[in-house]
DNA sequence: TGTGTTTATGTTATAATATTACATGTCAAG
DNA sequence: CTTGACATGTAATATTATAACATAAACACA
């Protein structure tokens, strides 16, 4: 096999399509936009194409908005840090090194005013460690 | 005016049945059990109540699994770390104090195995900051 | 105490988001 | 050339959330 990582074309017209925009898309818009160009229009198309995007850290997920956003620092290992804007919903990702030092100080460099921060961390529980692999 | 802040009889018991299960419940599951206390059966029942709870920091919510979780450090100001665990959801929130200085480390003590970190701060842009209130 | 105002609740309807399930198609390894 | 894994198309439906409007309770204050 390959990579194993495949970056079809419907794929790849997904990607596109968020970073033409540059901006937190739902699935669905992204879904009208696909099928515009020929792709299928049932929800499955656009979710599937996006989750593949995430898994491959080309892609996030504002979980806050159910939308999608180009990712600004591919191939950085990074815990992403969005500074979302609570009028105007626009989404900036701040570098993965500032964020890492404090969001604080990110926003601040930005001129971005924080009003809340929710930080969640998907991982495993000591529980469930035991029956899955390492 | 009194202090504003009104914990009516359906706001009290949302947040006794997310305290009395203590993990994070959909809001769907919330409206079951008021329901079932007496209270209207509609969404905006528990969907209000739970806003309401979230506003006033007694609750938080888990975007991540669409639900909500009471808040187990009411009164403090914190941003909310919750380690969420990828197999059974289980929902544990990291002290404020752990979690600012360092989510990795709160999550070691917990003998919890980070896979992936979403941070989303809420707050005014640039932009929306010159025409709203300070 | 009455009266207007605000805040909360009840209820109907519907919108927005997401998944299940299954059929079909593609492609490369053997 | 066929098998198996992965990808896509499509229909149906589940889940989550909100809009809109009517009723009612609480509150401020003359």
């Amino acid at each position: 096999m390959s990579r194993g990582v495949r970056l079809t074309p419907v794929r790849r017209r997904s990607l596109e399509i968020l970073l033409e925009r540059h901006r937190a898309m739902g699935a669905y818009e992204v879904l009208e936009r696909l099928a515009r160009d020929g792709y299928g229009n049932q929800p499955p198309v656009a979710y599937r194409a996006l989750e593949f995007l995430v898994e491959n850290g080309l892609v996030h997920r504002i979980q806050r908005l159910n939308a999608y956003v180009a990712c600004m620092h591919p191939g950085e290992t990074h815990a992403p840090a969005f500074l979302i804007c609570s009028n105007c919903n626009a989404v900036a990702e701040a570098p993965a090194e500032a964020a890492r030092r404090g969001l604080d100080g990110a926003a601040k460099g930005l001129g971005f005013r924080v009003e809340r921060v929710t930080i969640e961390a998907l991982g495993l529980c000591p529980a469930c460690q035991v029956g899955s692999a390492a």
